[in-house]
DNA sequence: TGTATGTATATGTATATACATTATTGGTCG
DNA sequence: CGACCAATAATGTATATACATATACATACA
């Protein structure tokens, strides 16, 4: 069958000892070289695997030194808005939530398109408004694959969000948003506790796992009392 | 002097190309054999430099068929508003743009506060409405470090983005975005031709250049009209 | 006419080899 | 003892070559 290329075996390898602490951060993994003789490989072919680790981020390397693991940084922009409770407690608010709707249904053609998958697709579907110090901050309205996140409804989403969830059963490799302004909807309105005339800011997020599209959310945060804070610090180079 | 690799060399090309649209996104660009004989180098040396941009998100490349710019909106995270005009010509539309103001002036209050400056310090201010087909899409409305950026003012700003004259003046080391929902005043009303129920998104932005704040902008879309898309791939393969 | 097959093209992976560059280390000589 | 130099170790770059794989296109055959 779908034998890997070898390169990718040894990239495999590295990670694997990187994710087992074998190889920890700031530490040195084996040379050029003894990979070759350990795999049976030729040294370009470790090369390959190395540069290409080198590139994600991985490792670092040094002329006449060796290669190491990279100091972990997660780096991850948008970030802020990954952990909400985490954020409000960072504030020494008060966090909570309410639970609106928690179920499995049917994909609806709308939501179908969204996330790319046949109509009438077993999706569970969570709606729950987060709470500052009892003040609702953000509606939270999700769609997640129900074959892909088996576990999903039985998740006490008071004590650990959705996201948070999501992101420690199935380790996240891509995430999309797309930001708008619009006005709350009648139910929305209610649900947050605020006029027709508050403007929100509507942030739909599509994350991916493994190449796989696993949950399509919209945050509704009412912009008045919510802003999203991203900073970017450019690595690179010219 | 420092003679970069050639395959460095390779790599300045082909993004050379893509700057000045000789390679377009979704364009085929030359084979490995055919860029090997250009430059003299074997094809192995070609693939190296192809293989890097391809993990950059720059190229994508199909066995049997070619190697192709990538239409994928440039990585960097909000980069979509970064530079407008190139993204408004992506789209297949007419860019222009209107000069509302352009002129020195002294931080206020306020303005000293989000820039971290003291009052009075001389700025340049301009304000700009930028239109898509002749529909205005975003009020830029922008102050700038006089004594960073001596040449503001003289600048044609109809040929050249703030932005992308700023990018080029002093490289960015660092960029700040908050992102609120508004309801628009009177006076951006009138700009951007939208009623006072025109839900808008506003991205204040704020960058330094070398650890030095530059410039604080802020970018008003109506809501309905504009959507900022990020997409954050997080690296380790697997 | 439609299908199968082959061929040219282009990328994907792997190897052996060579030499350059950078940092460490140890040793020699003044 | 210290300064310089050589050897060594490790990565960085470059090449020629080989074979594998995927696609498109043309050609031959039923």
């Amino acid at each position: 069958m779908s034998n890997k290329p070898r390169y990718q075996q040894i990239k495999s390898f590295i990670l694997d000892g990187i994710k087992q602490q074998t190889y920890r951060p700031g530490g040195k993994i084996p040379t050029e070289n003894e990979l070759a003789q350990q795999f049976a490989v030729s040294r370009m072919t470790v090369n390959k695997a190395i540069r290409d680790l080198v590139q994600d981020n991985m490792l670092v390397r040094y002329p006449g030194l060796g290669t190491f693991v990279s100091d972990a940084k997660a780096e991850s922009p948008l970030a802020d808005i990954k952990n909400i409770a985490e954020e409000v407690r960072q504030r020494g608010h008060d966090y909570s939530c309410r639970i609106v709707k928690l179920r499995e249904t049917a994909a609806s053609e709308s939501v179908a398109m969204q996330m790319g998958i046949p109509i009438g697709t077993p999706v569970y579907r969570s709606v729950i408004v987060h709470l500052e110090n009892a003040l609702p901050i953000q509606l939270e309205n999700r769609y997640v694959i129900a074959s892909s996140v088996p576990g999903y409804l039985e998740q006490d989403f008071t004590q650990h969000t959705p996201n948070e969830y999501l992101s420690r059963m199935c380790p996240i490799s891509s995430i999309e948003h797309i930001v708008e302004a619009v006005l709350p909807s009648e139910q929305v309105q209610e649900l947050l506790d605020i006029d027709a005339n508050t403007p929100c800011i509507q942030v739909n997020r599509r994350t991916w796992s493994d190449n796989r599209l696993i949950s399509f959310a919209s945050l509704t945060h009412p912009g008045t009392r919510y802003k999203l804070r991203s900073i970017t610090t450019l690595s690179s180079s010219h």
